[in-house]
DNA sequence: AATCGTTATATCTAATCAAATATAACGCTA
DNA sequence: TAGCGTTATATTTGATTAGATATAACGATT
């Protein structure tokens, strides 16, 4: 057979979308430049809209996952704040551990 | 706090999307009605919509997962083949397995 | 032979979503 | 103070997707 089982996970606030595999990525992005800019480049993702998905996940957050500076050296920059790095941790743990899970479903099954 | 993890699985054959959420509904309707008309107004699907997944469906299956005849008692109707019913059944099998495990998942992280 | 409800298919329109473009504000640096 | 690269935001255009409409074919039933 060459079936595959595939799987998305994510996470929701007031019944909107908080945090997904999208969202995750870009975020680790941030981490790595140091700059919104550069982290949608990176990803291949215009810039405005990893702005807004930036701004929608602040405001729904509990608590703020970036921060960010405009002007002075570099022109400015973002990055994570310590609650965004630990939401990026679980959330990579429980979506790898998904995969794990569902690899061993679907060899328990008929679709093998 | 009020989050919430959420999750969606599906197949894939040949890098194309065989069976999703949706199309599992679409097909238990199949099965509840005997027919495709009847199954895509049940769900509020457009029936050239239902359709399409259906064709899709066939086409990308290794063996024929609806049957469906026109004309005749009824005008003609649809139904799943004991293929068909297997996929429905280890798909939802597999689903509800992975709700459970990702409650369980986010019992044990810091989302609580 | 006329009717009926269904499958099967094409075509056109509407709506939603992504992408591109433009511009203001900011503060360090030279 | 002029320039730079960045954040922040609005507006417009384009593309993809969903929805509506129309129609042919079919075979049991009457």
């Amino acid at each position: 057979m060459d079936y595959k089982i595939k799987s998305r996970i994510w996470i929701e606030a007031d019944g909107k979308i908080l945090l997904g595999e999208g969202r995750i990525s870009l975020l680790k992005a941030i981490d790595e430049t140091g700059s919104l800019s550069k982290a949608a480049k990176l990803i291949g993702m215009s810039y405005k809209k990893a702005w807004s998905l930036i701004d929608a996940v602040n405001k729904r957050a509990e608590m703020p996952v970036t921060t960010s500076s405009i002007g002075g050296k570099g022109g400015g920059g973002a990055e994570l704040t310590e609650y965004g790095k630990s939401l990026v941790e679980t959330f990579e743990t429980i979506n790898k551990n998904c995969w794990a899970f569902l690899d061993n479903q679907i060899k328990q099954s008929k679709l093998k």
